[in-house]
DNA sequence: AAATTTAACTAACAACCGTTAGTTTTGCGG
DNA sequence: CCGCAAAACTAACGGTTGTTAGTTAAATTT
C-alpha cells in the first residue's frame, strides 16, 4: 500500500533536512551547495529534487520548525500556575535545554533566517516579534509583583535569548564545563547576578 | 611626491572595507558580491583589485582590525589600578560601546569569521581564545577577591560577551530603548542580576 | 612638456551555482 | 511475473561567481 511509501519518503525528506542542518550549520546557507548536500546523501544532486522542492525549503523547515517549537513551549509555560519569577527561569532552562539537544537546528535558524525569502521571511520576523513581547510581558508580570528589578522587559528578554545564544561558543570542548555546570552558572548569573 | 599618492590609495582602500564592511552585515559574506561591493563604490569589480588583492582581504581586514582592536582593549584594563570587578564592569560597558558605535564591523566579525582562509582562521581562533582566557582570568581575580560568586569563570565570560552580543537584535528600532537605557539594564542584570 | 605611475575601463575565463528535462533503475502490490 | 510508481541517474541550461589580461585615461614626477 501506499503508506509504506509514503512514510519512506517522509524519512528520507527529514534525512536530508537533517544533513542540511549540519552542513548549514558547519558553512553556512549561501556556502553550502545543493551537490556537496547530494554528495553527504550519497546521491546526485538532482535526485534531491524528488523530495524536495528546492533550497529554499530546507532552511525553511529548519527555521519554521524551531519557531513553532519555541511558541509551543511559551504558551505551555504562560499557562502553568507557577509564580511569574518562576516562569522566567523556566524559559530560561528552556532555551538552554534547546541549545544543548537541538545546537545545530537552533545556531543556524539564528543565524541564516536572513536568507528566508519573502513573504517567509516577514512571517518569520513577525513570529519572532511576538514571541519576544510575550516573553516581555512575562517579565513585566514578575516586576509587577516585586519579584525582579524594575528593569526595561525587552532588554532582559534580549539579554536572556542572547546570552544563552552565547553556549554555541563553548559548544566545542565540552569535557572543560559539564552541561549541568553551564546551566546552574547561567541561570544563577541572569537570575541573581556576578556580584555576590 | 609619493606619500600623496599612498595616502589617497590608503583611504580609498579603507573606503572598500568600509562599504565591504555594510554589505557583509546585510547580506553575509557569501552573498556578497564582488560586482555588488564595486556597483557601491560606483566603479567596476576589476577595478577593485586595483587596491585588494581579493575578497578574502576584505573580511581580513574586518575581522582582524576588531581582533587587535579588542586585544589593545584588554591590556589597557588590565593595567589600570581598580579593584577586580571594577575591570570586569569596565569590560562590560567596553563590550556595549563597541556594539554601539562599530556596530556592522563587530556583527560582521562575529558572524562571518567561520569563512576566513587557513593558516588566518586558526590564527584568528588563537587570539579569540586567548582573550576569553585572559578575561576569564579577570573573573578568577574577582572571585578569588570575594567581590562576585564562584562561578565557573569561563562560563562567566561566554555569558557576558554573548549578552552583549545579542544587541544586535534590538538595533532595528532605537527609538523605543535608548542607548544609555541598554546599557545601564544590560550592566546591572549581568553584575546584579534580575531578581531583587 | 615628457615620462611614468595610478587607477579606471572592457572583455573574458573557468568554475560553480540551483534547477530542469528526460531516462533508467529499483522495489513493492496485484 | 507484470505493472507502476518512487527514486535514482545523466546531461545540460542559464546565470553568477571571483579573478585575470590587456588597454586606456588621468594624475603625478621628473
Amino acid at each position: 500500500m501506499g503508506k509504506t511509501v509514503a512514510i519512506k519518503t517522509i524519512n528520507r525528506k527529514e534525512q536530508i533536512v537533517e544533513i542540511a542542518t549540519r552542513l548549514f550549520h558547519e558553512k553556512g546557507y549561501n556556502a553550502t551547495s545543493m551537490r556537496h548536500l547530494a554528495e553527504q546523501m550519497g546521491m546526485e544532486a538532482a535526485s534531491l529534487y524528488n523530495h524536495i522542492t528546492g533550497k529554499d525549503e530546507l532552511l525553511q523547515q529548519i527555521c519554521f520548525g524551531m519557531a513553532t517549537h519555541y511558541n509551543a513551549h511559551l504558551e505551555q509555560v504562560e499557562n502553568e500556575a507557577i509564580s511569574p519569577v518562576a516562569r522566567i527561569e523556566k524559559m530560561v532552562r528552556f532555551h538552554i535545554g534547546e541549545m544543548m539537544t537541538q545546537f545545530e537546528a537552533v545556531y543556524v535558524t539564528n543565524r541564516d533566517w536572513k536568507h528566508l525569502k519573502e513573504p517567509l521571511l516577514g512571517n518569520f520576523l513577525q513570529q519572532r516579534k511576538t514571541y519576544e513581547k510575550r516573553f516581555a510581558l512575562l517579565v513585566q508580570q514578575a516586576i509587577d509583583a516585586g519579584e525582579i528589578k524594575p528593569v526595561h522587559p525587552h532588554a532582559a528578554v534580549l539579554t536572556i535569548l542572547s546570552a544563552v545564544r552565547g553556549i554555541e561558543f563553548w559548544q566545542r570542548n565540552p569535557r572543560n564545563i559539564s552541561a549541568e555546570q553551564i546551566e546552574e552558572d547561567m541561570v544563577r548569573i541572569l537570575l541573581h547576578g556576578l556580584c555576590s
